[in-house]
DNA sequence: ACCTCCGGGACCTCCCGTTGGT
DNA sequence: ACCAACGGGAGGTCCCGGAGGT
């Protein structure tokens, strides 16, 4: 409780390295030693670097604070917004060298690994879920059109910003996620 | 010439090992063994397999077919369109199975392989270059509006794909390519 | 403690080969081999071959005891003589199959090792150290001339005998050695 | 003749590379890079690494010039110095980065090269027979005493020698040279 | 005579996961 | 629970030498 159990370390440790580098170029040992522990400890924490990395998604799933989409006190678009410039802030302290976790182990590990396939995938359902929620209360309070269909455009969205952000490390530069801002919401507001 | 040479097939089966699982996740031996040379082979004709991964993106890229887009025999956003359906079939062959590999490099590569990273900007660059060309034809004949800022359409239009590739692969399922038709061509018509 | 430890084996099995057929030409395989230990093991004990080389060295020196040189219980000469023909009792039982490890290491990795080339350097430097010493009290005991540079002596004896054993082992003959013991003990004794 | 022959080129670029590098850490190829020639016609001209190796050797010797040690043109002692001196000249130019290649190969590769090991024991042989007789005609004129053992002192002062030029090689410092110089020679003089 | 391409074996290094002792 | 030591199976790279066409 009190201190930092080894679990603990090992998680946010894992999930720095395999953002940055991502799973299959990131050795247990790297973590272990960004962690601080021995690396015997790892296995007794985690049955496989598999089970690690999903538990590091889902804690990097925490830390991207969906729950602001759904705070009533914002107007809906305007939260949509705020949780967008939420993110790009994080990136900016990045300095662009990191993409959305979930995208980066979507596209490295949808193959070869069906449970983190998964967890990726429940978490795009989630997300755009959640997009399509706030897109639905812009409508009704008749910021947005009523009929645009805003499970797609959800998905789109999300879609769009995923694509910014491997365009934005490639590149290690803003621009596309200022693209992103500019479009998307120009998009949404037709 | 007339025998595929051995650097030929190393190419091409590359490019598929690498498309599929991934740089890391492909070892050179994979490679060979698809391409039914022996190892040893390989570095006749690459000095490292960074080095031909760098090759089968270059091979990756001209099977994008995006000369496609200047093709003036078609109005201009029918060009675009017939692009992206063009790759969108491949996709379909593929079962929904493979992202674009410039994405898929991007993401896993961009930090530790400098190289590579450039060929990616390069290749965004570029494609996106050809598509900003398209819909600046696409002004001149009125298709689009001439107020819209081409370049940074053209850019988002490149990220909102590739972002949906990498979702399509997660879930294995074409809805998000059906979702970016619907939306991103609504989109640049306004 | 007890059980002779990996590290140990492979410490005592690298010397001998190293020894026997040099850096270069002995592979980790042979070493783990004539261990008795799995390779994969080698590197859980030495991040590296040279680091492994080094460890080697460092128990050659031991093996060496020059602190026979400092046994107060002989006169000056007599300890330096007892040194030398401890080694070439040594040198006999390898059949004048192996050089002094030091001079070998020298010679083979000077130029692409520093860390080898640093230590062969130290060796020397301690080594002809101590020789130095035993000829200052050589001189205090009035067996050799109080008027000699026992610094460049050392060095000078140390060298010869380093030069007689790569002849030794070229020839596979204990000529160059008696041709040492003959000349370099009547050098210093005028 | 006119052209520098292919084997020649390869003879003179392995000389190099070996003499820096050593046997074993000096690949094919860096011979035949070095020597400016495809790799592939190395082995039109020499039938493996090793024979090649060999008849570097013996350009090495050539370059030793030891027939001046036979010039009658100056008294004995001093031909030898000069000799000496000669050999010290191309290790100024070498800034004490190569010892003899003599000594290099016997250390290398005595054990594991028979053909090797005998052209460096003929070396050996010759090259302190010559010695041998500079130093009888010192005898003949007097320069030395008549009672000394010529052959014995003639393999050892190669010895001494050699020893040095590791020692110099391992400390990248003229000092064994200078240790040579005086003592070696105020040896023989008594 | 030349030289491109080829081949297969080995080399150093790494890595995930286990085991056994504390 | 912890963790040092271990294990064996690749991983990427290199290298000597040969085959076959020019």
């Amino acid at each position: 409780m009190g201190k930092p159990s080894v679990r603990e370390k090992v998680i946010s440790a894992g999930l720095e390295i395999f953002h940055i580098y991502g799973f299959n170029a990131s050795a247990v040992q790297d973590i272990t030693t960004a962690a601080g522990i021995p690396k015997g400890s790892f296995f007794n924490h985690f049955k496989s670097k598999e089970l690690m990395a999903l538990a590091a998604l889902s804690r990097y799933q925490e830390q991207t604070h969906t729950e602001m989409l759904l705070d009533k006190k914002q107007a809906p678009l305007q939260r949509l917004r705020c949780h967008f410039e939420f993110l790009a802030g994080r990136h900016d302290q990045w300095e662009y060298e990191r993409s959305c976790m979930i995208a980066d182990f979507g596209t490295e590990l949808s193959r070869s690994h069906p449970r983190i396939r998964a967890a990726v995938r429940d978490g795009y359902i989630i997300w755009s879920g959640l997009i399509a929620q706030v897109l639905r209360e812009a409508q009704a309070t008749r910021e947005i059109n009523s009929k645009l269909d805003v499970d797609q455009i959800a998905r789109f969205l999300l879609n769009s910003w995923q694509g910014s952000l491997i365009r934005m490390k490639a590149e290690k530069s803003r621009t596309p996620l200022n693209d992103f801002f500019t479009l998307a919401f120009e998009f949404i507001l037709n």
